[in-house]
RNA sequence: CGGGGAGUGGCGCAGUCUGGUAGCGCAUCUGCUUUGGGAGCAGAGGGCCGCAGGUUCGAAUCCUGUCUCCCCGACCA
């Protein structure tokens, strides 16, 4: 993308709305605007990130059996009141009439339709285990939203719903999706520590919040120092129902926990190893058994003939929130430092004499080579000084920044920095595509 | 929802107490110079001062109402 053509108009200053760092270099990096209190309209940078957010979030479900569908923002709000969460859900739910005065509402979640949806799919025990997910928007009329986009009203979220025939098939559905947050977040350069937490209105016995450490998170927190060091998955597999238990296991003997489910003993344990932090919770699994599958009538035929309710689970992933949860744990002073899997373009090449032609030559040969070699790159050739386009591709956070002047050019060379250290090499010309 | 604060060009702010032709910095446009870390000079454009009533010869400024946004708390993915 040439950016003498692209649609991102970058702040020198900080809009006074913003509080937390994330919330203002997502401004400033034009990324976002906002259009009132916790909704969000989404400008080109901040779509590329969220699309490539989904794009691991998408890659990992799907490896790990989940099954894509699209559900409606806008739902009925029959289905909700079979559950009993049409009357339990409070103000926070968005209740819209149509013009026929029927009840409707924006789903904050979803459980019962894709509840209803399995039912209306699924009548054999042969049918099961499924697990069915959506990346879609939601809408939850929060009392007072902030922070951006981590704590919007509207905000885009990975949900997926799990049935199994029995309570043990039922646990290694929610370890499965356990396991597939843990890559998920590490592929995003995050260290997500998953943490015994309070179910809240979708109920159920067991969860865990998956809690990103960062200063300015709305969470209290509490873990064993082990947390600090990334776990490895890699060797894990997850088809294997005993192994996978026992490695989870493993994980939740080091303590965490959330305010709500903090433990006296637990934490005694620790000793000097416990730790205490703020963070921001960027995925939460559920397991609740047959709390919307029972009222709702659901059932499937079992093997003897007889109706077996299927058991559940809910896990979801906050897709928006982390493009702001990954800024707060990844940025510096200049301003955001994308990790390679997220940001929105891999590449900014920047021309430091748009008015010198053998510079602008060469520049738009190599950007032409970096978008045939399929590398996201963006082009700074306005009619700026270098500073201005160094300012800018640090702001934005791109991870890679190629810088084009008329004495490297004379010499066969150009500089790849890499943003996240700073550091500068000097790279033949023809080289510099292999480069990166 | 309880408590606090703020709405003045695109952004950041001053002016409001004490009523009298709406200002500054950044950004934008034009020209010239400049060109390896947010350039300099000169000129220009852009604002029913959130909205509605009221007081007054006269309201950004005083009064009443209302909307919106932000912060602390309670609440939440």
């Amino acid at each position: 993308m040439r950016l003498s053509r692209y649609f991102m108009p970058v702040l020198k200053e900080t809009p006074g709305e913003a509080q937390v760092i994330s919330h203002q270099l997502m401004l400033r990096a034009a990324m976002i605007r906002q259009t009132s209190a916790g909704i969000y309209a989404w400008l080109p940078l901040g779509r590329r990130v969220l699309a490539n957010i989904e794009k691991v979030v998408r890659r990992e479900q799907d490896r790990a059996g989940a099954i894509e569908v699209l559900m409606p923002t806008i739902q009925s709000a029959d289905l909700w009141r079979q559950s009993g969460r049409y009357d339990a859900y409070g103000p926070e739910m968005l209740r819209i009439t149509d013009r026929h005065d029927r009840d409707m509402l924006f789903s904050p979640t979803a459980e019962e339709l894709f509840t209803a949806i399995f039912q209306n799919g699924s009548k054999s025990y042969r049918d099961l285990p499924r697990n069915i997910y959506q990346i879609q928007w939601k809408f939850r009329d929060e009392v007072r939203p902030r922070f951006g986009v981590l704590r919007g009203r509207e905000f885009l979220m990975k949900d997926a719903y799990s049935f199994d025939l029995d309570y043990d098939a039922a646990v290694h559905s929610y370890n499965r999706m356990f396991i597939a947050y843990l890559r998920t977040f590490a592929a995003m350069g995050l260290n997500a520590i998953p943490m015994q937490a309070d179910t809240g209105p979708i109920g159920g016995d067991l969860s865990h919040e998956f809690i990103v450490l960062a200063p300015t998170g709305e969470s209290d927190v509490f873990y064993h120092e082990n947390w600090l060091r990334p776990r490895d998955t890699g060797h894990v597999d997850a088809d294997d129902r005993a192994a996978l238990a026992a490695f989870i296991n493993g994980l939740n003997a080091d303590y965490a926990a959330t305010d709500e489910k903090r433990d006296a003993a637990a934490e005694a344990a620790c000793g000097a190893a416990l730790r205490q932090s703020r963070g921001i919770e960027v995925g939460q699994v559920f397991y609740f058994g047959d709390k919307y599958t029972a009222p709702m009538g659901v059932t499937v035929q079992g093997p003897d003939g007889q109706p077996v309710t299927p058991l559940m689970g809910s896990y979801g992933i906050g897709v928006s929130r982390l493009a702001g949860a990954i800024i707060e744990a990844c940025h510096d002073e200049a301003g955001i430092v994308w990790p390679e899997a997220v940001a929105p373009f891999r590449v900014a090449l920047i021309n430091l004499r748009a008015d010198d032609g053998a510079c602008a030559a060469a520049c738009d040969r190599l950007y032409a080579d970096f978008t045939a070699a399929g590398v996201d790159v963006l082009y700074d050739d306005r009619d700026e000084r270098g500073g201005a386009k160094f300012a800018t591709a640090d702001l934005i956070g791109i991870p890679w920044q190629v810088i084009i002047g008329p004495k490297g050019l004379a010499a066969g060379v150009v500089e790849l920095k890499r943003r996240a250290t700073g550091e500068r090499v000097e790279v033949p010309i023809e080289a510099v595509v292999g480069r990166i």
